[in-house]
DNA sequence: TCGCGCGGTTGATCCATGTCAACCAGAGAG
DNA sequence: CTCTCTGGTTGACATGGATCAACCGCGCGA
């Protein structure tokens, strides 16, 4: 049994400019000829299954990932056992951007279900954004775009309550299923209630009993990890209206 | 009155080789030679008055910001008005990271005290990099160590009770005064206990609370903004034990 | 097909932190 | 030197979410 899988060189040589997460992912924006110059930038693919890591923090910071198939989660833990689910990820997203500080990951990526991702060799990346202007742009603007989400996740983390966390939550992953081309209004949760509180800073029992709530209100349809938005206008208010009135 | 005081070309030719923060900065690492060639990165110093914005929310990308003098803060802001800060920033530190993705600028940099910062265009950052190998890594290093931080502030924010974030900020206050050459164990903080609170999702009454209980302990002595540490080792372990024994 | 176990839901109670309010101290203006 | 204002401290009380515990039901393996 190999964990990795390297393809052929054959197989390889399309790698992005036959990708249809194209929109998604790093050659965004690019020009079709640069494009081209991509393919030789994916290394390999690796297939990860479900609960298995793609790294772990204190792993040597070689490559990044970009997601072919499936979702992960990234998270931190703490010595006394916390853990802090920094992240969701799916197909076209980046995985790894946090091990270039220090040559080390500093974090575990842990796939949600069987999964797929291109290995972006890092020094290979760095030498082709020197030549290639549009992967240097976008290589910035998916690091900056990382700074800009955790932002939002702290604004979340510190100065939200508990049912405003989950509709931003579930509002975020409505538009991400969007941009794939999925249902706006009806999508799987790939990740546990447990996961869902770490990453939102509450206990899984707080998360379930705001899922009932919402279900309660009319706000969505829950049924275990299967989401229906009913009342997407509502559950945007809910986010940015001041709780207490004074 | 003017907020942007551009130099001389004289003056800014020796802006990053001649630098003290050199250590701390972008250029960190680079070899001498490639250090000179940053000397025309630098397009122009700007003073910032305590309180003053050194840009806001939606304010048009077009360069970062190395601190030469002083300290900020970054916020993020609710329609409802309710205040996220996301960092507090000294010097050698770079801000304005937020702006690449969209070319606006997502959070606002205000001066905790009166500041002057260096201005690096960012059009002509990704020039240079693409011919500096060093100034490349360099700054995709800065950007990584930026998501590292958020990471760890997740944790803080979703995983840590009141003291316990308030001995990891003191702590990392510390170790950031350390590196730029002053005291670990004495410091003065540029902020208020409400700023504190905000950035550590706690109101401004429990970090006062906190501060009190701690030096209760023994474990700091607190005047005001003016802090002493005293008892560095208890104050690390508070961070990482966890509270219920279960 | 049945039984087991994990993930999810719900209820009762507790407690850390928020809220509200009073008061204090130092800094800056007149 | 005093007044005032802003930031900080402290106390009393309220509450959102955590904790603890019971139970439920779906999916998987035997």
């Amino acid at each position: 049994m190999m964990a990795t899988v390297p393809m052929t060189v054959a197989g390889l040589k399309k790698a992005c400019s036959q990708c249809n997460l194209l929109e998604l992912c790093l050659p965004f924006g690019m020009i079709d000829s640069d494009i081209h110059r991509l393919d030789e930038l994916v290394g390999a693919r690796r297939k990860i299954k479900r609960h298995q890591p793609l790294y772990r923090t204190g792993d040597l910071f070689e490559a990044i990932y970009a997601i072919r198939i499936g979702s992960f989660k990234t998270d931190v833990l703490l010595e006394d056992g916390r853990e802090q689910v920094t992240g969701f990820q799916m197909t076209g997203e980046i995985l790894g951007l946090d091990g270039i500080s220090t040559e080390l990951h500093s974090c575990n990526a842990i796939a949600l279900e069987d999964s797929e991702v291109c290995v972006i060799p890092y020094a290979k990346l760095e030498e082709l954004a020197r030549v290639i202007e549009g992967l240097q742009h976008q290589f910035h603007k998916v690091m900056s775009r990382e700074i800009v989400r955790d932002h939002g996740v702290m604004m979340l983390l510190g100065s939200m309550r508990a049912e405003e966390r989950l509709a931003a939550f579930l509002l975020n992953m409505s538009q991400r299923f969007t941009a794939r081309g999925f249902s706006a209004s009806e999508f799987h949760l790939r990740m546990t209630r447990e996961e869902i509180g770490s990453y939102l800073g509450l206990k899984l029992e707080t998360v379930s009993r705001a899922f009932s709530r919402f279900q309660d209100e009319g706000l969505v349809a829950v049924q275990q990890k299967h989401i229906r938005i009913l009342d997407n206008s509502r559950l945007k208010k809910l986010i940015q209206h001041q709780p207490s009135v004074r």
